[in-house]
DNA sequence: GAGATCACTTACCTTTCGTAAGTACGTACA
DNA sequence: TGTACGTACTTACGAAAGGTAAGTGATCTC
């Protein structure tokens, strides 16, 4: 991923197949980024790590989605190869999601932020306490 | 942290000091989730593991960040206790912020997750070539 | 016929983010 | 003297994204 800022041509997708650079603001990473930590994508990944679940089934594990976040947040996360999604030619729609193994790989890493940050919890809420700051927006 | 639907009350801070839940819409370690994977708090974390930084250094690190929006990155990591703010007595301000030992653990899983995002990109790059379609917001 | 199920989609309002400019104070230079 | 620069923010306002609530379609059950 080039950092040169002289360079204005747009990448050929052929560039697109080195490895990624997350601080450089243009690189195609960062749409990944995007989607694997954004508010829902890491509850998702949680749970489907776990098995295969219908879209309600998610939306019931996952506490406060909206069924218009979730279904987005599926979308992005098919798009990028991690999620696959299997529909059922059925009434009512049947349509169950699960990991790929790119998917599963990402789940794993994600899984052990989240298992940090839940274990560190007590740790950070004393940081709150001792500067009297509930937690923020 | 409960997720009985039928517990109202607020929960006092001691009940903070349990393992979080992420899961659970209401536990405060949501919070911590959403500074520590925000768009751009992620970008920070990872540069603040090469070392200390002044604020002008970050932003120049971080392709894209808006002075506005590093600013409450900054903000918000330090009052979850990951980043230490350093202000010297000078003019132009001086200030240099640092990670703390907590915030030093959440880089490192945040730095893992990142990694495998740069590596993985070629292989996401094939299934939105794939599938035709380019990354999307 | 009414109500339920499921997986979304749509309409509209609210919140957050991006962009651009401003702030304060010291220093350097024409 | 006036202008420009550096630094770390802050402010104002419009753009973009997210949240809430309702709608859609097809079948099934009572």
């Amino acid at each position: 991923m080039s950092t040169h800022p002289t360079e204005i041509r747009p990448e050929p997708l052929s560039a697109k197949l080195r490895r990624g650079d997350l601080l450089a603001e243009k690189c195609p990473s960062r749409e990944v980024l995007k989607h694997v930590t954004s508010r829902w994508g890491v509850l998702v990944l949680i749970v489907l790590e776990t098995g295969t679940h219908r879209f309600s089934d998610l939306r019931r594990a996952v506490g406060g989605v909206s069924e218009r976040m979730l279904a987005q947040t599926l979308q992005n996360l098919e798009k990028d190869g991690l999620v696959l999604r299997r529909s059922y030619d059925e009434v009512p729609p049947r349509v169950e999601y699960s990991l790929t193994p790119l998917g599963r790989e990402a789940a794993q890493h994600v899984r052990a932020l989240a298992d940090w940050i839940e274990q560190s919890l007590p740790r950070i809420a004393e940081v709150w306490q001792a500067n009297g700051a509930a937690p923020d927006t």
